[in-house]
DNA sequence: AAAGAGTCCAACCGCGACCAG
DNA sequence: CCTGGTCGCGGTTGGACTCTT
């Protein structure tokens, strides 16, 4: 739950030049529940878009990033609150495994989620299980005898080798930016995911 | 009970992309 | 082309909260 500081407490003040040459002076920190009312009521009525006119216009002594990004993070309809269950962690991690750090696009593939609790979620929890499971690997190839080491050597180089193969196909028949680009799609269609399962699949 | 360490997450920052003039 | 304004993204920070000693 984001930190909806009471209105007494004192807001930090960020002094910026504007474009013209008197300072402005915006509200840095935590929202309050006043400024979240504000933001909600000005996007409701005029939609989401020029946000430094809604910073403005709508009464908030913000900058425009700041009421965008709560908007997003956490005035948007349609957030989903509360722990990510098994299934969207697998699907975080699958996801990730093929966009790297690509946190919006993970997050478009997962409905009332943002790309920062993603972000958030990876590096408080999968990262540190991720770097939990190469040291266990680390640990078990140390533990193989000579023997059991070369096979395991062999048996990587044969598949990296494949996935060479795998990858030079895969140039002409996939392409990731292709394969996320939702324009088209209802945000809501899972369609997608037993399409994107089956390509995972595929190439494990 | 208190203090220090660790964790979590909202919010900020800097940068690059895009677009209009 | 160039410039300035705006937006969106990913990395990082800071403070509140929880756990451990």
């Amino acid at each position: 739950m984001a930190p909806i500081k009471d209105e007494s407490i004192k807001t930090k003040v960020k002094p910026i030049e504007s474009y013209m040459t008197t300072k402005i002076e915006v509200n840095k920190g935590a929202w309050t529940i006043e400024e979240d009312r504000k933001l909600a009521e000005f996007i409701e009525i005029h939609g989401p878009k020029r946000w430094k006119t809604i910073a403005a216009k709508a009464g908030l002594n913000r900058c425009g990033k700041s009421c965008r990004l709560r908007w997003m993070n956490y005035l948007r309809p349609n957030i989903k609150r509360g722990n990510i269950s098994d299934q969207e962690e697998d699907l975080i991690l699958r996801l990730h495994k093929l966009l790297g750090n690509r946190w919006s696009l993970i997050a478009g593939r997962l409905p009332g989620r943002t790309d920062n609790e993603i972000k958030n979620y990876w590096n408080s929890h999968l990262s540190k299980k991720i770097n939990q499971k190469e040291k266990q690997r680390e640990v078990l190839t140390r533990k193989g005898s000579k023997t059991q080491k070369r096979r395991l050597i062999e048996k990587v180089e044969l598949r990296e080798e494949n996935n060479k193969e795998d990858s030079e196909d895969s140039k002409i028949s996939f392409n990731v930016d292709d394969f996320f680009d939702f324009s088209n799609e209802n945000p809501f269609n899972l369609e997608w995911m037993s399409n994107f399962l089956e390509q995972d699949e595929a190439n494990n």
